[in-house]
DNA sequence: ATTGCTTCCTGAGCGC
DNA sequence: TGCGCTCAGGAAGCAA
């Protein structure tokens, strides 16, 4: 579900809402959904909630991080009513003080991965280039591209080269950009590249202040949805503003939208 | 190494 | 109202 302006929403939700409070436990609903937990376990005080592509990591003051990744439809819901129950529950973190973070997912395709400190996360270790970042640039994106032959969209939407790009702001940057979702990644100009770089920055940085798009299952810690949905100007769309109609298409078995006249 | 297809799971929305 | 179909913002696992 989320992608990285939705992750970071959550994770300034939760930077406000649970440093330094205590974790005394936390429970599963449904098996699979949290791995490594051990009974008896320290974990300690949030110390920091910090995002790395589309992963929340808290750290705490104990020897281990929590690892979280939501995948399609998970949320994570700061809840201090002890009474209120959530749909879709299928693990708990519980404060010492009463309150509690509720993990929600429909689809069950989310995890929470308890690690020690240092221990490495595979997936992470392989992600590719923060997009907000300096890392992130035209010059890192040429090489990554470079004698590449899948489209353009299906390299974008892959983390081991820019981290934290999902469906929905793939296909906006390059609406935005004028280039066809189907264009082989290395016939791509430099020009389009840094045109594809600028983009990134400025979708992602205009959702994050609007809190994420909410298309149906992104909510923040306190249950609201984002607002940036109202800017979407591609997914979903039937027209473009150029009056031609917006083609949906499969590829890599996912919609893909796009004007075929503005985007070549 | 790279690409793309299938799979995990549940619910919403649509046409008939 | 209900059935069956398609779709869903992710990414691991697999085969070619």
């Amino acid at each position: 579900m989320p992608e990285l302006p939705e992750v970071q929403t959550i994770i300034n939700g939760l930077n406000s809402k649970i440093i330094e409070k205590k974790i005394c436990r936390i429970a599963e609903y449904r098996k699979g959904t949290v791995e490594n937990s051990l009974p008896n376990m320290d974990y300690g005080k949030v110390k920091l909630v910090e995002r790395r592509g589309k992963y929340i990591i808290i750290k705490t003051t104990a020897d281990c991080k929590i690892v979280i990744h939501l995948r399609m439809t998970g949320k994570l819901i700061f809840e201090v009513d002890s009474d209120k129950q959530s749909k879709y529950c299928r693990a708990e973190i519980f404060f010492s003080d009463g309150s509690r973070l509720i993990f929600d997912d429909v689809r069950t395709f989310g995890k929470i991965q308890i690690m020690k400190k240092n221990q490495a996360v595979p997936a992470i270790e392989e992600l590719g280039a923060e997009p907000l970042s300096d890392q992130l640039n035209p010059e890192f994106l040429s090489k990554q591209l470079k004698n590449r032959k899948a489209p353009i969209r299906n390299l974008l939407l892959n983390q081991n080269i820019i981290a934290g790009l999902g469906n929905i702001y793939v296909l906006e940057i390059l609406y935005r950009c004028k280039i066809d979702p189907r264009k082989q990644a290395d016939r791509l100009s430099l020009k389009q590249i840094e045109k594809i770089v600028g983009q990134t920055k400025i979708v992602l940085k205009e959702a994050i202040e609007k809190n994420g798009t909410t298309i149906s299952d992104y909510r923040s810690v306190e249950d609201q949805s984002g607002q940036f949905q109202n800017f979407l100007r591609v997914y979903q769309k039937k027209k473009c503003k150029c009056g031609t109609e917006i083609k949906r298409i499969k590829m890599a078995g996912r919609s893909t939208y796009f004007c075929p006249s503005c985007q070549q």
